[in-house]
DNA sequence: GGCAAGTATGTAAGCGCTTACATAACAAAT
DNA sequence: ATTTGTTATGTAAGCGCTTACATACTTGCC
């Protein structure tokens, strides 16, 4: 039941009010709030005492529209789903924040036609740069973008080849390092079980990355297995039980992401499997789960939060005006746990 | 590297250009895109085509300030981090969607000082109408609110005594059945590992419902260890580790959410007990992971679609000038899986 | 044919803010 | 005392859109 305990009287004050009230122009007060330092001390204590008073705050789509800027980026990632984008984008977001900026967030499915619209929305609503992730999309797409001059990033993958500037992290050779770990514990029946490769640039990189660890060690990839399915803990696990049912039977299930390589685990273990005694698995991304399961899960561990953190400031910069901006590649590692292992005797 | 290849000269359609392009004024080029059908279809078709042609897409600022609104909703909720809220967000959005309007989420970390900037932050920015989780804060900021007369609705919680409406569950008769479970399987020694009390109704709420289950059942609730802890899946590690050192040790461990219960469960088991034969742990909230886990966690199973559904409808029904709203509450239940067994026999 | 009652479109006044430019105030230099 | 330069504030023109109101055009009916 809603009491509607009559409310007190509407008043939003605006900038003319608070003028009037501290005396000066709206001009003044305007200042006060975008550059405080261009007004004297004086003045602006009086100015900020009737903003105070009055419980002023600037109306965002006024000051918007009058100074053609936002603050405001916008980020679209693939999904909310999982715990994949969380970490990164939270420490995108207080970065951000340091520079009085605010985040937009919107998820596209993997979807390339809703990412495009999405981009479209986000750049009505004027936010001021946009982060992306993976570099791969339709070309038309970077024409609107370019066309309105919003400023780039790209993210969770790293191709200076590109046009448009990334920070982020080498997908293939992240994956090879993993696969040669796994080739060098003597596994010679590997598959992968891969994220949907089309319209998905890190998904391909990763997988030719377990190609180019074939090569590097002198292997022959043809019989490598791969499967694709989308991300989510239960496609993981199906893919693992179609793996299991092939001669031979793979000993080694190279996941490319965690949430895969988390519902291979769970279904290997249901299957009365011992992981990594029987099968050994591996993930990528190394989120939160990845040090909780039983064993824990061996992964690409990926500086999220580095990753965030720096994708933001660059963006800022662009958006001030700055030039353009290399890209910036950070390292990743092998964390070896507890579900890979050498291949069974057998 | 940035290859800044010569982008297409900068223009950026405004209504008086499609108007024009169309032969028309601006007041019908606005109406075609804001009630089509006070226009004739001919000249409808007229301007549509002029939208079409020269890519036309209204300034989000510009409209919002003349029209004194901006189609968004604005929403807070306590973290990201974990899926808590995840899904239920997401249907809250897609349910949005359907009428046009999006959505913009913030986090405030459980922390009251933060969530209270937020809104004032959401409702600079133009919300129409704000989703807040659970009814507990600061009178001054419900003050606030109704000052600037934003519709609110409450979610995650249920109870029809507060001022602003709901749409959720009741949290203390949830977790009343589920202690109320643990009690019939033969425990008589309980834990409680719940979220931080102070500002969150819900974790009181839950707590509550742990008491009135004893109270039921004619127990005493005297001797019922009650942790509270930061969400997360470590913390609720620690908790546990800190319970088992009790004497009398618990035989079962009941937490506030299914993070914390992640938590217990990995530690037990780290700690070499098994569940549920050595020790019982239940959760709440019924998250994707909850499945997952070997064994599968027993928990309280919360209709988190159909609860951010219902709230975006009648969110947006309050936006759209219909009258105040009743609460509703929809029904939880308690998902036996395999974390929740008798006691031990000793 | 003329009038009332619609219906479709145009005119123009803002929405609340920023900012280029004008002005005022003052200090330093002549 | 006048000029010049510097700094602080004011004036007012928009930013791109919506919408109340005015106007023009139909249509139906006596």
């Amino acid at each position: 039941m809603t009491t509607k305990k009559s409310p007190p009287t509407e008043f939003v004050p605006t900038v003319a009010d608070v003028a009037q009230h501290a005396g000066v122009s709206t001009a003044t007060v305007s200042r006060c709030l975008n550059s405080p330092d261009q007004v004297q001390k004086k003045t602006r204590e009086r100015v900020l005492a009737a903003v105070e008073e009055l419980g002023y705050s600037p109306n965002f789509s006024a000051r918007s529209l009058a100074a053609k800027r936002t603050n405001t980026i916008g980020a679209i990632i693939p999904t909310m789903d999982n715990a994949i984008f969380a970490r990164g984008l939270q420490a995108f977001q207080e970065e951000l924040g340091t520079f009085g900026a605010t985040l937009l967030v919107a998820s596209s499915g993997y979807h390339p036609d809703l990412e495009a619209e999405q981009i479209r929305t986000l750049i009505a609503r004027g936010a001021d740069g946009l982060l992306l992730i993976g570099h791969h999309r339709d070309p038309s797409v970077y024409e609107f973008i370019d066309r309105r001059r919003v400023p780039v990033m790209v993210s969770w993958a790293y191709d200076p080849t590109q046009p448009k500037p990334s920070v982020g992290f080498d997908n293939r050779a992240a994956m090879q390092a993993m696969a040669e770990r796994v080739l060098e514990m003597g596994h010679r029946h590997i598959a992968v079980i891969s994220a949907v490769q089309a319209n998905n640039d890190r998904a391909r990189e990763r997988v030719s990355g377990v190609r180019a660890a074939f090569q590097s060690r002198g292997f022959d990839d043809q019989g490598l297995i791969v499967i694709e399915t989308d991300y989510s803990i239960e496609r993981g696990g199906n893919a693992f039980s179609e793996l299991m049912t092939q001669t031979p039977r793979p000993t080694a299930v190279i996941c490319g992401n965690d949430v895969l390589a988390l519902g291979a685990l769970q279904r290997a273990q249901s299957m009365g499997m011992r992981v990594p005694d029987d099968v050994s698995i591996t993930g990528f991304d190394d989120i939160e789960l990845a040090t909780v399961t039983v064993p824990a899960l061996t992964t690409v561990h990926v500086p999220h939060r580095d990753m965030g953190r720096e994708a933001a400031r660059r963006l800022w910069q662009m958006v001030d005006g700055d030039g353009p901006h290399d890209s910036l590649c950070l390292p990743t590692e092998v964390r070896m746990r507890g579900t890979l292992g050498p291949p069974p005797a057998t």
